[in-house]
DNA sequence: TTGCTCCTCACGTCACGTGAGGTGGC
DNA sequence: TTGCTCCTCACGTCACGTGAGGTGGC
């Protein structure tokens, strides 16, 4: 929950992990990591294109997650060269489809979800049925007790050796 | 189904609808449609962007699905500014933004249809169990036949008022 | 002092739109 | 003949990247 520094062990690499939002590259750094002339940077804050924070002096500072945002424009501009204006839209775009396939997975999960439990509903009613109509002699005593209004009730009924389905 | 031509009524109109994928407009009347230079039109052509039918003297013939096609493109151009390369990406992003909301609506639908199916089946099941174990004397004779082997059975039982419930 | 930062201004390049110019068939 | 079509070539404009130039604080 942190977004103090923090180490993640694992993932094939030994470096210091930096949380992703945190400001961590002044420009001339940022630049290169993102194979870019620091002045396009500066010209990208501008166009509102990237925003990254400020020292307390004023000096830029990128985060890991804006490095990445730079380097998702230079190779929209660079190999698909598009304008500023296209990468803005894109961006936007491929958020918004982002967005789109969280909400098809978890829409699949739920069916997937609501299916076992429709599954197990059915199988627990079918148990309660079967449960009902042993045959005769089956068992020593069967007490079935009426009750009065003729409504739903359930009647427990000791099973000796009860039917089990794969999982339940 | 048939690409022929067909009027469609209503619609507020009563201009004669054509097949939107016919091709039907020469280059000045398409371009003057989109609001672009026919010369425009060419050169979106040979970029890709759009491909007329041709008639078998070569003449360009625009669609109505073309035009609009056009006219998507001119708003993302000239207003929102973005160049070829752009349009391009964006009219493919925005494809796959489209076929994405389908899918979720598809999703959605076959939820509610999986959860309607599924309270019917209880609804069902609770019926049969209900009439299992009416209280004693409620009808007249109610016989349990008993089956050898003492596994699942279904007995029908004659009921005398059936609780009916919404459509089934 | 060196090497960074900040900023503004200016210029070169390239994409795009469109006009010109010449051709051909209803 | 007029007005469209086809095509190619060329030029003006604008966006973008980047270099220069001057400032200031570790």
């Amino acid at each position: 929950m942190s977004a103090r520094r923090r180490r993640t062990t694992g993932e094939g690499s030994d470096a210091v992990r930096i949380a992703e939002t945190r400001g961590v590259f002044m420009i001339s750094v940022a630049a290169e990591l993102a194979d870019m002339h620091p002045q396009t940077l500066r010209m990208y804050e501008v166009r509102g294109l990237i925003t990254p924070k400020r020292s307390p002096k004023g000096t830029r500072l990128y985060s890991q997650a804006d490095v990445e945002r730079l380097r998702k424009i230079q190779r929209l501009t660079t190999e698909e060269g598009l304008n500023l204006a296209g990468v803005e839209t894109v961006l936007e775009l491929e958020d918004r489809l982002q967005k789109m396939r969280a909400e098809v997975s978890k829409l699949r999960a739920e069916a997937a979800e609501m299916e076992r439990q429709m599954e197990a509903e059915v199988e627990r009613m079918k148990r309660s049925l079967r449960a009902e109509i042993v045959p005769y002699g089956a068992y020593e005593t069967t007490e079935l007790r009426p009750r009065g209004d003729g409504r739903d009730q359930t009647v427990k009924i000791p099973v000796e050796r009860p039917t089990r389905r794969r999982r339940s």
